[in-house]
DNA sequence: CGCATTTGACCAGCGC
DNA sequence: GCGCTGGTCAAATGCG
């Protein structure tokens, strides 16, 4: 029950994921550019009581083995949003939910529900900004959005 | 009826 | 070797 868990709050400097490898592929980024109109779909869709319906940053990681194992398409996406549930065009289904250390929220795991969609979607609140959202997709999408 | 959602437990990987 | 975290899957339930 009882916080036991000391909190070093010096190791956790960093507020969000951070270009971990060098190695940028303009596929992968033109993928990100490629992307639905989530800000805007997500703006005309789920705009009820958003103050700012503008997405303020977003990150892209490359999350490369570099040994010639599976590469996997990291796009972190950090929004201005009182819901996590941000509609992006996609059907996501929630597989699982789990606490992290860092944050005294929890982190949502969802999944594409379309079939042979291999798309991730990570959803966790900004612990410092819980206004914020981070929303992070893992993969690419094998089909077309509803949009 | 179908599907999406929820919680818990389990497993794996990594660190010390 | 053990512990811990993170991540995923599974089953059950509720709702549309």
């Amino acid at each position: 029950m009882s916080d036991t868990n000391s909190r070093p709050s010096d190791s956790n400097d960093r507020h969000y994921y951070a270009i971990e490898q060098p190695n940028f592929e303009l596929s992968e980024f033109l993928m990100f550019e490629g992307w639905p109109e989530e800000d805007d779909a997500y703006n005309a869709s789920v705009g009820p009581v958003d103050q700012n319906p503008v997405n303020q940053a977003n990150e892209v990681v490359l999350g490369d083995d570099g040994s010639g194992r599976e590469r996997r398409e990291r796009v972190a996406f950090k929004t201005i949003s009182e819901v996590e549930i941000l509609d992006d065009g996609f059907k996501w289904r929630k597989y699982g939910k789990k606490m992290v250390k860092n944050s005294p929220n929890p982190r949502n795991y969802y999944r594409c529900s379309v079939d042979g969609c291999p798309v991730k979607k990570r959803v966790e609140r900004d612990k410092d900004d819980p206004k914020y959202v981070i929303t992070t997709y893992e993969g690419v999408h094998n089909h077309q959005s509803s949009f």
